[in-house]
DNA sequence: AGGAGTTAGAGAACCCGTTCACAAAATCGT
DNA sequence: ACGATTTTGTGAACGGGTTCTCTAACTCCT
């Protein structure tokens, strides 16, 4: 891991290839919509602070981030707006249109596939797909929905890479195996499940219910708190 | 930060009213759904084993999490199932109902409102807001759409401390200073936009395409690394 | 031209979280 | 009763990430 492979050779390739840190790169997209938005607005130019302050984390961080993609910015003076988006954008892979499918077309699904806003960040839905044939053959925007039969086919079909599972929790493990046997490498979990996916398969989990605990948690530590004397 | 008040007066307590780490907060929902779980089987003992591979986690990991709510386990045996989960849902808050508003009522609120599992959760949808009068008055599972004028009473009618953000990006922060002033203080956004709250106020951020943008950046590191003799 | 002010970049220090390793406490079998 | 085995709980080591601090480089004003 930590060998060094022949780094005297060029830095710039050197750092195109090294790992980012997933600190980071969890960063960069809202680096990336804020100097979207800096850009429409005219602006050609901003310091670490303005990006900071965009996007709610510390000028020092971003600096810090931004470092890691040899980016060139001119001290006195700050970064180039358009050419760190690009910068940003490449990095992330979003020079290309990733397609996606969601499998589940019930409310969440729905809600996805409806989703303004994927377009613009490299990001398209290719298929949507349920296992409910009343519910095969209904349009949702663009799209039509498929029968989850054919998942396979359309995974190759659009040379899918990208799946989303907004499927009941009992259906996500089935349904993340089926992915991965067509050829998806990365997942994008809704239901409130842990799925088992093979080595070099990546998946994230979103899970809503999750958050709002977490909220609460939060709650009613200050609730607590408040009635016998803060402690912080 | 590291002072010690007097913590020689009772163990319990002084753990109690400690501070839990973020990390192990977002790690106890997933405990606790992993007990549950295993309550509904019948299983009345697990190990930390069990609980860590239910949660996707590792074994010292759960031990470590739950050393911090001071729960006995007994070693050699394990932890009871259901002491444990009651002590997790003590925690957490989960054993008062939680009633939350969702703004907006677009396709992701309703799905969100649509959502069954709050429930198991101690989560209620006690109110769905949108500012559009086509919508207000259309029922929506076991609430009606209301209008957004009513956001303020409607948030003290049912002393909701939680708000739900589902509106384009462009209302999230006008929702956000409505949700503040009438008095919640903890706000799940799920506008791709960064809202600014008061200290006190917590948010938490949802932003599918950030997901998706993430696994973007990690598929194309697998593809980059495949045609050019991976480095990893 | 030169000084004052601004800002990126990098190294160091620090903090948080995870993993490791092991001792203490329980059960079970003999 | 006692040793073997299991498993918790915890202190220590480790690693990653954030913040701090300082230097170098650029602009602008005089």
């Amino acid at each position: 891991m930590n060998l060094l492979r022949n780094d005297a050779l060029e830095g710039a390739q050197a750092r195109r290839r090294a790992q980012i840190p997933d600190a980071t790169v969890a960063r960069l997209p809202l680096y990336l919509r804020a100097l979207s938005e800096l850009a429409d607005r005219g602006v050609t130019t901003c310091s670490s602070e303005h990006v900071a302050t965009a996007a709610g984390v510390s000028s020092a961080n971003v600096r810090k981030d931004l470092s890691h993609l040899g980016s060139y910015g001119t001290r006195g003076v700050g970064y180039d707006v358009h050419q760190l988006r690009d910068r940003i954008a490449e990095t992330i892979g979003q020079t290309q249109n990733w397609k996606v499918i969601i499998v589940g077309a019930g409310h969440l699904g729905s809600a996805l596939a409806a989703y303004q806003g994927f377009g613009t960040r490299g990001i398209t839905i290719a298929a949507v797909v349920d296992e409910d044939p009343a519910l095969v053959g209904s349009t949702l925007g663009p799209n039509t929905i498929e029968s989850v039969d054919n998942l396979a086919a359309l995974v190759k079909e659009h040379n899918i890479l990208i799946g989303i599972i907004a499927t009941p929790p009992a259906g996500a493990q089935p349904v993340a195996d089926q992915l991965v046997a067509a050829g998806v490498t990365s997942i994008l979990n809704f239901a409130p499940t842990l799925v088992h996916v093979p080595d070099g398969v990546d998946v994230r989990q979103v899970d809503v219910a999750v958050e709002l605990q977490i909220l609460a948690y939060h709650e009613q530590r200050k609730a607590s708190s408040a009635d016998s004397g803060g402690d912080e």
